[in-house]
DNA sequence: TTGTACGCGTTATCAA
DNA sequence: TTGATAACGCGTACAA
């Protein structure tokens, strides 16, 4: 059997169907007892106003989109990603929005885009960004890019990775740490570390800047990068390669707190005392990270607040057609109990 | 400028919006040189079709809705919400859909449904139930409820909340305590739990049984019950109300785990020693459960499974009509290291 | 391949 | 002031 829908109402009540439309919308259109009767009847019959009509009426959806580059699975498993999603539920709740996880649709981030019925999105950490951007612009719909590399004229939200990521590194090198390995988050490109975009990019970047103030750089022995996934799996099998090297490392850097954790892990079980036989840092500053035993030293991003004034500007591009602006959120060293100095060198 | 819709791109292409459409989702109906040229046109123009309108026509949004009892911010604050996000996206990655988070809209459930272009709802935990669902119903669309009381003929995904609340209540009073706390969420109801309803009645319930099989019961004395906020905060707070007493329980237990964490830290910072000084158990066994020290007791609830077993009764259900099914997924006691015999009582 | 009806609610315009 | 009429948005299904 067919939905009831407004037609039917507006029969059964004798009026039109504008009528029923204003007991809704605007019932200071019409009188008192007109409006009641019409609710009445539409309760009666068990009415209910189809979204996607409306939506088609007002061109509104009262919804965004939060447009992702991995499968929902895969995101939310990322213990960030429930701080973010905080700062967009504050920014969605007090705007009246409902928000729409968007993965990618068969494989395809164009097909999810051209899909989601939304009034504009948000993009978190796009790699291929370019391709993408082509994309959304087609689409129509306002939208605000988080972590990923800026573009003149696209608004973009991004925390100062380069600049933790090398407020960590110094941190280890001022404490005399001269054999580091550097965990990344695997990105397909096998290592070759010049190559990197995005958020991943930016944090190599600031390594690579603290330590070419110490006058280093990656040379495989003494400073060693190794690519991992960002999960505590990744950490713990890098750990245990490293382990097998002629010479360990007496500094881990990962650019995930997951990843250091999981480095932790492995290196308790190997009897291993961090920090003593080992520091380690992360990034993000994970709940995780202060919970763990030792407590993880790492490198605090706001994620909360990317999420809110990312989604804050979306909105105001969504009804006003503000400026697409940069904006860059400070990250900071959070010291905790993982990182001392080296041993003295064994002769 | 208005956007650009179909009838723009068949008029320049010197075809029908029928072709055009076709060129899109049917190549095989055109001619391939057909295809070529409406596509390449498409292309240079920036059409993209509305989805909306798309929906409109097919009558599917291809998405379904997450309705929430409280605002967004709340509930992805809850650690076993990512789990629950997880389940369900396995089945949408699978299916091709996109998850929309539906919070209360101002304040109300029953705008939120009403609004939500969504081919069908899971609800999560749904407090004053009954009028919800009317308003569901109304909705025309499929739903499945998940940690609410089932009702007869509403589709729903439980966990045994009452019996695994038995096993760790038993646990406890097996191990010989008797002076024992019980903190429960914080319900509205002012500690009269015998109004206690859904999730938290259940597993009060489960606590229940366990003391009458110990010919005990809630006394104010030996046996107590406070409600909190499920905040580490909470459980804060009513270490130290149950700390001021003059007879301090010997073991505690939390009606979630996040709760537990926190008696764990406020008690470590009063200088006890738990367990030895004082037992605790949780529930829903988090990921911090096993990484606080010591690890946490818990009883641990299939949420992955829970979120990816009601998606994909749902997706039936939007499908093809399957029958609205009951179904409840088992917990079980994970001993950890916060609970031991209580000390022998002092003379 | 095309023309046309259709889905459904909203809103500008018009009439009483 | 109260209400009706009709156009509108846009893609899809079906008959031609």
């Amino acid at each position: 059997m067919p939905r009831i829908n407004i037609k039917d109402i507006a029969q059964k009540a004798g009026v039109s169907k504008t009528a029923v439309s204003f007991a809704f919308n605007n019932p200071s259109r019409l009188s008192e007892a007109t409006v009641q009767q019409i609710l009445t009847i539409a309760e009666e019959m068990g009415y209910s106003p189809d979204p996607v009509a409306r939506s088609m009426s007002t061109g509104r959806t009262g919804t965004i989109g939060l447009l992702l580059p991995q499968p929902l699975p895969e995101i939310v498993r990322n213990p960030f990603f429930p701080e973010f999603l905080e700062g967009i539920g504050e920014v969605c709740a007090h705007s009246g929005l409902s928000l729409m996880l968007v993965p990618p649709l068969k494989g395809s981030i164009r097909r999810a885009i051209i899909n989601a019925a939304v009034d504009g999105f948000l993009t978190l950490g796009l790699e291929e960004f370019k391709a993408t951007m082509v994309v959304l612009r087609q689409r129509g719909v306002p939208f605000v890019t988080v972590d990923s590399d800026p573009i003149e004229g696209v608004p973009a939200i991004n925390v100062d990775d380069a600049g933790g990521a090398c407020q960590a590194m110094r941190h280890v090198l001022s404490l005399g740490h001269r054999q580091i390995a550097i965990l990344a988050i695997r990105s397909g490109k096998q290592g070759h570390y010049r190559e990197y975009v995005g958020t991943l990019g930016a944090r190599m970047h600031g390594y690579l800047q603290a330590l070419e103030e110490y006058g280093l750089t990656i040379d495989r022995r003494a400073i060693r990068l190794l690519e991992c996934a960002s999960t505590e799996e990744g950490g713990m099998e890098s750990f245990q390669t490293l382990w097998k090297l002629s010479r360990h490392p007496t500094a881990i850097i990962a650019m995930s707190d997951i990843i250091a954790i999981g480095v932790i892990k492995a290196a308790n079980t190997a009897g291993l005392h961090v920090p003593q036989d080992l520091s380690v840092v992360g990034f993000d500053d994970i709940t995780m990270a202060s919970l763990i035993h030792p407590a993880l030293t790492t490198v605090a991003q706001p994620s909360r607040e990317k999420g809110e004034i990312a989604t804050r500007l979306l909105v105001k591009l969504i009804e006003a057609n503000a400026k697409p602006v940069h904006q860059m959120l400070p990250t900071r060293l959070i010291e905790r109990n993982s990182v001392c100095p080296p041993r003295r060198e064994e002769p």
